[in-house]
DNA sequence: ATCATATAAGATAATATATGTCTTATATAA
DNA sequence: TTATATAAGACATATATTATCTTATATGAT
């Protein structure tokens, strides 16, 4: 199973549409599902979650659509994942203080904890922002293969 | 649903059992099921499992039972995980090249590729040996970073 | 006012995955 | 030979995810 569920992902293609269509007014999920291969009953779906959890707006009627709930820049691919799927959970015992009884005699789940807060992080460090930019956005990562033949 | 899975808790405690009485010959899965609260027959597949992986040594009949495939301080955590329920996987996309035909033009694929080699390595890092010192292990107050790369 | 378009909400079905149990076979020390 | 323990895999159950379907509601345009 991935951590990133179908979804999760889904309603991450539908934020980077909006986020790239940001400021020329509402996008009918009709189209924005069309464009980025996402099921359109199952992204009215996704968009009722996010609109409700107020990082999309919502017009309704024709000419209708959504429009992000803020600047790209300021929503993560971590706010979305947990509007989706729910909180990121390394393991039962790390959200759920009383999952576990074990846990007060366990040397496992302060590593996991520990190893949450790290993911949790990266997720909460990428922004729909940085997600629209094609090609460049990893420039500073030092990573660049891809040098064409 | 949790990144660590239930058997793979159940696993993960069974190993450490076994590591905490390395050199002392086989446990039995029966004894070390109950010390550690796992179902029994659970733990037999369990077992089956990582024996077949070669991170424990199965010795039949009476008096038998596992034994660790290596010293403690050479089995990581992120075997376990790996033997019982698979790689780990950010997004389908990640570790099967072509689950997705938006690869090619997806921002959010890089991002999830780092974020994946980040939790291995955490992971990785993490050795049976450590978890079996109860009591604290960050000695060096809590400040544990330093993943190597 | 009426209509066409688009969202809102939730029930339901279909899949997929994970977990737990059971049965039978096999190896080996005592 | 026997008691003990692993080996292997079928089977059943439980849970979670994904997809579809239906009905209701809001609103701009005609
Ligand atoms: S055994 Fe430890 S890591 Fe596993 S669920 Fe219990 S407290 Fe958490
Ligand atoms: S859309 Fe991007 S992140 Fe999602 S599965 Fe496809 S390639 Fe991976």
């Amino acid at each position: 199973m991935d951590i990133v569920r179908r979804n999760t992902d889904y309603a991450a293609r539908l934020m980077v549409h909006l986020a790239k269509h940001y400021g020329n007014g509402p996008i009918s999920t009709r189209t924005a599902a069309a464009e980025e291969q996402v099921p359109y009953q199952l992204a009215c779906k996704l968009m009722q979650k996010l609109n409700n959890a107020k990082l999309v707006t919502s017009c309704m009627g024709p000419k209708g659509g959504f429009v992000l709930g803020a600047e790209p820049s300021k929503i993560s691919l971590l706010e979305v994942v947990e509007v989706i799927q729910g909180p990121i959970s390394m393991n039962r015992c790390v959200l759920n203080e009383d999952a576990c009884s074990r846990k007060t005699i366990c040397t496992v789940r302060e590593k996991l904890i520990d190893l949450q807060k790290i993911i949790t992080k990266g997720l909460a460090a990428i922004t729909l922002d940085e997600l629209t930019r094609r090609g460049r956005s990893n420039r500073n990562t030092g990573k660049r293969k891809r040098i064409k033949q």
